[in-house]
DNA sequence: TATGAATGAGTATTCATTCAT
DNA sequence: CATGAATGAATACTCATTCAT
């Protein structure tokens, strides 16, 4: 059966591509069109491969939460103490920088379509949110529950700063917010 | 005589309605039927007031940007120490805490939508950055700029909890976050 | 009854200054908050003295029918020759040239929304044309009908011009071809 | 392999219903839906092969102009008299008479929307008249360019009587108006 | 009377989706 | 499998008409 193996991962290179797409325009703003051409393939065959258009969009919401940033984590290489960790962790997520941002912005759209939801669907971020925490709690075994939401909370505000147009050119600033973090919870 | 309306003040009252809307459902996810219907008012009437949906929506923006969650800074009572500064201000800052949330997703659409406008237009969102900031560190003058950066960075990342579902009947959590913050700049 | 009689009179008044309005936009492409602004009145004073905007048009066709172009040859002097007297016709016509293009405008407009018409109000144009028909065959006794309908479809031509930009800027075109007209009818 | 359909030759055959239409209803009264009703299309596909409703008018008006009245002149068979050559065109004229007819209500429309349009478009028309002139002036070297134009008017008129009722039951008065104008120029 | 704010049915246009090729 | 032409429901917006003042 190559036939279906070419099938999905055929489908999960153009939903690869979509996270961009979605992110920049938001999921309402895009039209397939617009999408099919961003894919480089006709509306048809995006049609072959998911059965809607909500449909992409989750498939690639689904995509997203299993890669998940959690699983970097964990490929993280040990460190004796809690600032070169954070170091650690914080230039990994500067790193992926762009993608997470675009992640953010997709978990608003999906929170904002989420009043047609099931009442699972919409604690499915939660889940997302849940297991980061628990990865990051595990990397950091001498910081509390709490601080670790708070170093969750504090990548989120990051995050958001390219609404501001932060980040985007000033790379610097970014570098900086992060250590004043690692200052306060290495050092408290 | 016609029906006597000020015009002016009715629709001011019709915007600030608007964004509880917008932040619901997304400025793309929202039709101006049902916005009507939620303003209760016909569609005729929203065109007499707003000459187009892009007209409410950026009406809406600069409303927001005037009222500024800076002016309430302005107002915060005196006190000595920074820890009971900082209370004042996140206490504040928790009681009007969905009223900014909705305003987080406002920007978020505002972004998104920014690829059709001006470059002027694009900076606006960096202005209101700016004017939080600079009113933000007259109130906490032994805050260096970037640690006032950073309480902006951690505010803005609890807004964006609702996200995950956190802070909705969770106060708790919420709470719980800003004292750690209070606690690692006032001890720091 | 005074108040009845300035009614009337206002009513006429408003009336006269519609025939250039819709003959210039056409009766569809005219809103009736235009018509009012070109008329300096209100909405609202315009349902005061029409019943609708079909009203208003089908007022104006029946007032200009009443008036016609008729009335002005039954005024016209008496000549000796056929050329005197056509000569004299069309030295009228040529006079009141725009308000007879305005008219054909507005056959045209009732013509085209004449679908939703009963018979009768169907061929109310063919009573506009049999009644000019009468008083030209009247004032030339010596023309066969035919002849006279020959007369009325050269005027009616020569009215289409002003589509094609002939006789705005140059009256001269026009009074040549009517002496085409006065040559060849006189001459045969 | 997409649905093959030669785009451009489609659009044309669309094209030629639409004057029709266009003239019965007149441009601003029909509306987009009807149209594509009568042309047993949906508005999609409407939509498909031109860009908007203004895009189908001037379309319109171009491919008429094109295919000009003047061409049909060219191809006309050569005759010794000029009684001869007019009786030919004027019974090719008749032959085609509803299609220009309908041209006429076609123009009326377009001139009444071109006070939206740049001078070169405003201009278009008189163009069409032009060529028209020109082509008729060739096949009657013995007539002044006056009196071609006396007699493009007469045809105008002619072309107007729909207005009046005339000619759609009585063929026989259009003849015999046509006859007038024969007898008068060639035994002028 | 006169006004113009309010209404909502109706218009042009878009776009997710289907399906013949 | 892949294409893009065709569909028509849904959207933003307009405008004739009403009615409180």
């Amino acid at each position: 059966m190559p036939k279906i193996v070419d099938h999905n991962h055929y489908r999960q290179e153009l939903l690869s591509k979509c996270l961009t797409v979605f992110a920049k325009q938001g999921y309402g703003a895009i039209t397939m069109r617009q999408l099919a051409q961003e894919l480089e393939v006709s509306t048809g065959t995006l049609y072959h491969y998911f059965p809607n258009k909500e449909g992409i969009f989750t498939q690639l919401v689904q995509e997203l939460c299993e890669q998940g940033i959690a699983n970097f984590f964990a490929q993280a290489p040990a460190a004796e103490t809690l600032g070169e960790r954070l170091q650690l962790v914080m230039a990994f997520f500067l790193e992926s920088y762009q993608f997470y941002q675009q992640q953010i912005l997709l978990w608003v759209d999906f929170h904002q379509h989420s009043q047609h939801r099931t009442v699972g669907e919409q604690q499915f971020l939660r889940g997302v949110w849940q297991r980061t925490h628990d990865q990051l709690a595990t990397y950091f075994p001498e910081l509390s529950s709490s601080h670790v939401d708070f170093v969750l909370v504090f990548m989120d505000g990051l995050l958001l700063q390219f609404l501001y147009d932060h980040g985007k050119q000033e790379q610097d600033w970014v570098v900086q917010q992060t250590e004043i973090l690692i200052d306060l919870l290495a050092c408290s």
